[in-house]
DNA sequence: AAACAGTGCGCG
DNA sequence: AAAGCGCGCACTGTTT
């Protein structure tokens, strides 16, 4: 057994030194305005943590706990909630098997005390390893986060000090306040590109499954918007973004990382109330299920068969025909790569690394794909930046988020740089590793001049769609 | 005071 | 048969 190959080692050495360049670069940093962001969430928060206090919950927690009394005691709410008050407790923490302070088990009580301790939460957190995190990390207005490549089991990299790799963006409020502290240099743009499904184009390439191929190559297919389709019995027009969105997280990733039909379908019913979902024609979807003979999501019990006419019953039969018949090459790969893996103690991945170790078998099937989606972007970036250098650009790399790069880009050299991106990414990467069998495609999203990170927008230059 | 385990949450 | 992959960081509560 090889444990790296030659190739993998230049890979992983020359990442190193562009990721290095990258670290030495830095971000630039709007001290003024985190200054500013601190101090305006720390008032919310002290604001809305006296709020609390005036309400009945708070006065049983103080009785209980007395002077050890913490707003921030998950562990405390939980306690309070779930053994004093008795609310139903839906999860239980892992290993102490207490109630779960968790914000969909909190959220199940419906109480406004609890909404608004969320609320709290979500600031404390960004205040707290968002915006100090930012400043502890930021000297002469430049921040320099890590990019190691040698922690991550798949072979993936990873960021520290801090984590560039988990900034807000899905919570839009959380998201602009964190972001807004991330500018350009003068006269230039922030600028991102982000690989297009890279780890599902990654897995066709292990397991080469014809109709996952298709729905890569053809830009009409849509495998999200198909399976939004059968799990929420629509028509292609009836289908609304968010739908997508509900069905792309919550079953089609799942899936592929190894959730089933119990978990999805909780997910997947609890996100109609949650993103206030509703056909194309304004139809809510509850309502539009409940038309169509489903009107209950089920026990979703592991022990026991859904019952007939649930959602939970409905989406076993799409889980089975997504596995069965759908992706029928892919399943099929799945089981032969565990098998293998059984056998040998190891498995070597497209781009030349040995992972072996105790695996089980989620892991052993994702970490290939992980790890080599990744490597793509850091071929890509050692590709990128070398040319930038030889070229003598004025613009810098100044990130990496596993599938995508983040740039300082000067205003004059933005077509340069995209011509430069298009090249290695729509040609050199498949002449580089031909086993690369699928076309890979890239999104671009830049801020306008002078603008924070969070003010990006989609560019539209290759994509047809 | 420092270290540790456990939990939760931010991102891909 | 089992039942979501990979990280980093902050915080609580306990132990050293």
């Amino acid at each position: 057994m090889k444990t790296i190959t030659n190739p993998a080692y230049k890979l992983m050495h020359e990442g190193s030194i562009a990721l290095a360049q990258v670290e030495a670069n830095g971000i630039r940093i709007d001290t003024k305005y985190l200054d500013i962001a601190i101090r305006r969430t720390s008032n919310k928060i002290k604001h809305l943590s006296e709020n609390l206090t005036h309400y009945k919950i708070y006065k049983r927690w103080k009785k209980k706990y007395g002077a050890k009394t913490n707003l921030g005691s998950h562990e405390q709410l939980a306690h309070i909630l779930f053994t004093v008050m008795d609310y139903p407790c839906e999860s239980f923490t892992k290993k102490e098997h207490k109630p779960a302070a968790d914000e969909a088990n909190l959220k199940s009580t419906k109480l406004k005390f609890v909404a608004e301790y969320l609320e709290l939460e979500k600031l404390k957190k960004a205040r707290s390893t968002y915006l100090r995190g930012i400043l502890r990390e930021t000297t002469d207005g430049y921040m320099h986060p890590n990019f190691p490549l040698h922690f991550v089991q798949s072979y993936r990299g990873s960021s520290r000090n801090p984590n560039f790799q988990n900034m807000p963006v899905r919570n839009p409020k959380i998201a602009k306040l964190v972001r807004q502290a991330f500018i350009p240099r003068e006269n230039h743009h922030i600028l991102e590109i982000d690989f297009k499904g890279a780890e599902i184009c990654c897995s066709a390439c292990y397991h080469e499954d014809p109709k996952m191929i298709k729905y890569i190559e053809n830009p009409r297919l849509d495998m999200h918007r198909d399976l939004a389709g059968e799990i929420y019995l629509l028509k292609k027009k009836q289908i609304s973004k968010m739908i997508r969105f509900a069905s792309k997280s919550f079953f089609v990733f799942a899936e592929f990382y190894g959730d089933w039909y119990k978990n999805c379908a909780k997910s997947l019913w609890e996100g109609i109330d949650e993103l206030n979902l509703k056909t194309t024609d304004g139809v809510p979807l509850k309502k539009h299920l409940r038309d169509n003979g489903i009107s209950e999501l089920g026990a979703c019990d592991v022990d026991k068969q859904p019952e007939v006419g649930t959602f939970e019953a409905h989406l076993k039969r799409v889980e089975y025909a997504f596995w069965n018949k759908r992706f029928r090459v892919y399943n099929q790969w799945k089981k032969d790569w565990w098998e293998a893996y059984q056998e040998k103690g190891y498995f070597e991945t497209l781009t030349g690394f040995t992972i072996a170790g105790n695996l089980d078998r989620k892991q052993a099937v994702n970490y290939p794909i992980q790890g080599s989606a990744f490597h793509w972007l850091l071929w890509s970036l050692i590709k990128l930046q070398k040319e930038m250098n030889r070229r003598k650009m004025k613009s810098l790399i100044i990130g990496q988020i596993h599938d995508s790069i983040v740039g300082d880009i000067h205003k004059s050299e933005i077509d340069e740089y995209l011509e430069i991106v298009r090249e290695i990414i729509y040609e050199k990467i498949r002449k580089h590793w031909k086993w690369i069998i699928v076309p890979l495609t890239v999104e671009v999203e830049m801020a306008p001049l002078g603008k924070s990170w969070y003010e990006k927008e989609e560019v539209k230059i290759w994509t047809k769609n």
